[in-house]
DNA sequence: ATCATCCGAGAGAGCGCTCTCACGAGTCGC
DNA sequence: GCGACTCGTGAGAGCGCTCTCTCGGATGAT
């Protein structure tokens, strides 16, 4: 008397179709070596008929793991999600890296500040492993609260402060400063900056090399107009500078669109690129390749950043006790046309 | 003799720090309204106390729901990821919607097509009580496995063939005929397209559009290109085009990547836009309103497309009869410079 | 005062899984 | 040939929650 299995079946209904334990079931399930090899197949057999997946909830229940990440994007960064080809990037290397690893990606969009609660219920009810956060306003509480939680975290970029929490962040600085010195080695003298918002550490960064680029340039006086890091931006910003100063001869935008912003403006006040000014960026995003000039501008690592946050977090989640407190990539300047 | 409540507390604890029972703490936890006021106090009181958290493994065991929906984007997808803004523009909407109805989001990024096998596989454990697939081609069996599989569907745009689930799309083909018509409203009669991958109904629609407009226009022929929504393929596309008929006037691209592609390879010719050749995109990504000439484009509703993804699928999870079998969007006409 | 009614609250089963522990059978040493 | 091991397997507890069922007490009707 066959007794039809109602639902999805359960390590029992495997047992049972197998004439094994529910045990043993789960040894195989879980690759376990201490099983009869033929005890094995057949019950690989009976998963197989019976087309068995394991109940994550179930499992999750005892063993306090669920196999998921979180990603978190505070508001400030889902402001720029659709616009810059930053976090898609990082995305998609999380993703991947996860993916390999056999682990979810809880994708958080914190699209308000009152996210921010539901976010902290969240992670208190361990429905993930681990977080990776994009902390972007020095501001933010949210890593310091995480840790305090006891929930693993890794944010991407280095917090403004002290950091509480391992990061993955590139070298800024050194990246800038080679931007600077090929724009000097092209007899540069008036060497402006749009610079990023002053409470994020990747516009800090990118400023202090600007900053500390101009210093091979005795007598230089810096020429800061700030941006948000979108087009926009640097259109207005590109303005501002040559208002303040006609004379410039080249500008370092810390982002890639801030760049094209000022490519743009340049254009439409007459200036020729990079005959009258040059022009470098930071990010080298697909665009890059395809502004008006191409855009010389410095790289960083967008798929590698996304696939060492997931590769530290998972090393976290495991409990390794050696993990880096920080992962610093390195940027490289890529030259095109603009500069 | 107070005991050390041990790691988290669970519903125990807080039954016994209020006096009562489980069942009384799952009631107010769950809004029941059976209990009596001061009784509910006392509990939400402990809850607050001891920083309670329901463990949503527990509960997804015995209701039977995750609270949780999945969006699948296919290799195809990720392809453009990090390039195109549509895809983060629907991944906002959808995570906006879903947080609001206090559901999470997780994101299933299939890097290769072995990812269709673990997705499937993901998909059955029932980690998740709904899927909006982000489906692409129209050789994708996904959709109609996981209908198979029993788990609410819905697809971001109508799949190619038979439509087995619900889905959310635009008017592509009136989009483009009002393009269209305002090409041949300018005068222009050599109008040329470069159209979207043909295993795609955006494309064939897009391209289905370009058809109809061109009727128009007695005698005209058309003339098609084919890319890929890429900015390189609008690149090459435009230059075949110029190269079978230098004495285009117009052309319709099926993304607006493409029309920027094109408006530089325009531009490098020798071409004015609009003056010599007048250009039309497809989409209004941010990035349109930057390209020089900034780009007259038909304009889709991409953050709503998500919402609406998310609405529907909601819907579907919940059981509800009378789920629309597909909601086609409206598209409009942004007219710029470009055209 | 008696009984039916109703309402708030507790007891307890059970969701599907993992994991410890115990057990029986085979192996080995002396 | 007997105790000491080893090794594969099963029994059973228990993870934290929901939900049904039951029950005690208060209420209202008669």
């Amino acid at each position: 008397m066959n007794e039809t299995p109602a639902g999805r079946p359960t390590l029992e209904t495997v047992a049972r179709a197998a004439g094994a334990s529910r045990a043993t079931v789960s040894r195989v399930v879980n690759g376990s070596t201490t099983v009869r090899p033929d005890v094995a197949e057949s019950i690989r057999q009976a998963i197989a008929d019976l087309g068995y997946v394991p109940n994550p909830a179930a499992r999750s229940l005892v063993t306090q793991r669920t196999d998921s990440i979180a990603l978190i994007l505070p508001e400030s960064a889902t402001r720029v999600f659709s616009d810059d080809a930053f976090f898609p990037g990082v995305i998609r290397g999380v993703g991947e890296a996860l993916e390999k690893a056999d682990k979810q990606l809880v994708l958080l969009l914190a699209s308000t500040q009152s996210s921010h609660d539901r976010i902290l219920r969240y992670v208190h009810g361990r429905t993930v492993d681990g977080v990776v956060l994009a902390s972007m306003h020095g501001a933010d509480t949210l890593p310091e609260e995480l840790r305090a939680a006891g929930v693993p975290v890794v944010t991407s970029g280095r917090p403004l402060g002290e950091a509480t929490v391992p990061y993955i962040d590139v070298e800024h600085a050194s990246g800038v400063k080679a931007a600077m010195d090929h724009l000097i080695g092209l007899g540069r003298r008036r060497i402006a900056t749009i610079s990023g918002p002053q409470d994020m550490v990747a516009g800090r960064e990118r400023l202090a090399g600007y900053l500390a680029g101009l210093e091979a340039l005795p007598g230089a006086v810096p020429l800061v107009e700030e941006g948000d890091f979108m087009r926009q931006s640097g259109i207005d910003a590109m303005e501002r500078l040559l208002r303040r100063d006609p004379g410039i001869d080249a500008v370092f935008a810390a982002s890639d669109l801030m760049a094209d912003g000022a490519l743009r403006t340049l254009r439409r006040l007459g200036r020729r690129v990079p005959a009258d000014v040059a022009v470098i960026g930071f990010d080298d995003v697909e665009a890059a390749r395809f502004t008006d000039p191409p855009l010389t501008t410095v790289h960083q690592p967008i798929h590698e950043i996304g696939t060492r946050l997931a590769e530290q977090i998972l090393r976290l989640v495991a409990g390794e006790e050696e993990v880096e407190a920080s992962v610093v990539l390195p940027t490289r300047l890529v030259v095109r046309e603009s500069a």
